[in-house]
DNA sequence: AGTGGATCAGTGGATGAGCCACTCAACCAG
DNA sequence: CTGGTTGAGTGGCTCATCCACTGATCCACT
């Protein structure tokens, strides 16, 4: 069971504060009102006030001056990957974006990884494959399939490409969560997956490419699919 | 002028936490010690670790459950890129990892820009590249250098290439503006940046590719030499 | 005029006491 | 053995108050 965090005061205000500036109702580069204004307008003391803007200063959506005041960044430009999230369910129309930048990454990574796993990264490969064949769920399906790319990630010997695929993921998974119905299939996962997995096992980097981007363009499809069909639901 | 931001308390508790959970004197996934008791250790109000609190559950480093708890989440294996900036400052053997990426993903950039790039995107990319031979000092060499990434990165029509672009540059940036030695030569930064531009103007894509892996892995070789050398001095 | 220092209103930063809400385990009644 | 109750310990939130910084203004002195 999945603890599911409460949501809090803060967690709330912040999330206003958020799309308040994604929507850009607070022009890049200008002032936010004074903190005591802003707490009274919203109806909370300046202290929860300032633990949501310190949220958004981390974030990189603000900039707090001693003094001066708090000014919206430009994310827009400035902006890291670490936003992803929050613009996708601001705009969902960004997740075209991210899958093409995942499929090119990850064939890269696929690559990278057939080049230069080790006998036991392998190893543990096959068998997280095997794992995705016996889940039993559409999460577990999920679970096993998201830790195959992790390990595909970390058997380039570069941690760097690790830290990435998990950026990506926290970008598109929540979207990917709501379509459970594609990807209960655990032997289709299975099937998708093993020639990737075959490829860096027996070390044909290039085979490895294709066989990622061949992958991961069928994922893609598959979400696109599904999001258009809820779209038409709904 | 550069305005320089005060240090503030919260700032130098963030800061010492994050390393002392970066160093690994907390394991991931065990609690802190109680905030009172902890605010207490530290000479600080339980508001103000609060603050810092925040940020660090911002930057995915920690995880509170009301009326559980804080405890340390497992960054290294569950962290996003945007972990790199402090990952680099805790240790620098980081950057090896980050230029690979950083070569590998911006061959992909330019590439895609090369395919991609709008007529008036392309114009832009040469006047970028003027600026960086008519740059007067290290400081603005740095800056137009960076700027013609950052319209490569735009100019893929991705963009995701954009904000990877900057999640990149957090990471790396902060260390070559210490080594402003080598990077002060303007015209040497415009020869070696000239074949990309050329590249994607043409639309050369193979030819974009592999002239941006070629100015990466200069670059690259200058400030690892240069860390090299910083080190011996030290 | 021009210069330089003092002042002051407005801003964010920090405090500490106090209360509320949640979780968990231990306990107890049935 | 089951199921509800209780209480200690935890983080969430508020309030009132003070501190520290910034920038514009003013004014005395040159």
């Amino acid at each position: 069971m999945e603890t599911l965090p409460r949501e809090t005061i803060v967690d709330v205000l912040e999330g206003r504060l958020r799309e308040e500036i994604l929507a850009g109702r607070h022009a890049a580069g200008s002032y936010l009102p004074p903190e005591r204004e802003l707490a009274d307008g919203y109806g909370v003391t300046r202290t929860t006030l300032k633990h949501a803007f310190g949220r958004l200063v981390q974030a990189g959506l603000l900039e707090t001056r001693h003094g001066v005041g708090t000014r919206v960044r430009d994310f827009a430009r400035l902006g890291g990957a670490d936003l992803l999230p929050m613009l996708v369910r601001h705009s969902p129309d960004w997740l075209g974006e991210i899958f093409e930048v995942r499929r090119s990454v990850g064939a890269l990574i696929a690559e990278r990884a057939a080049m230069r796993a080790t006998a036991g990264q392998r190893a543990e490969l096959r068998t997280l494959l095997d794992a995705v064949r016996e889940a039993d769920s559409a999460d577990a399906v999920q679970l096993a399939d998201v830790e195959v790319h992790r390990a595909l990630a970390r058997a380039t010997g570069n941690r760097v490409y690790a830290l990435l695929t998990n950026t990506l993921f926290n970008a598109y998974l929540p979207v990917r969560k709501q379509l459970a119905g594609p990807f209960q299939d655990a032997e289709a996962a299975h099937a998708r997956l093993e020639p990737v997995v075959d490829a860096v096992e027996v070390g044909d980097a290039p085979a490895a490419r294709s066989a990622a981007d061949a992958y991961l363009s069928a994922t893609e499809e598959i979400m696109l699919d599904g999001l258009r069909t809820a779209g038409d639901a709904k």
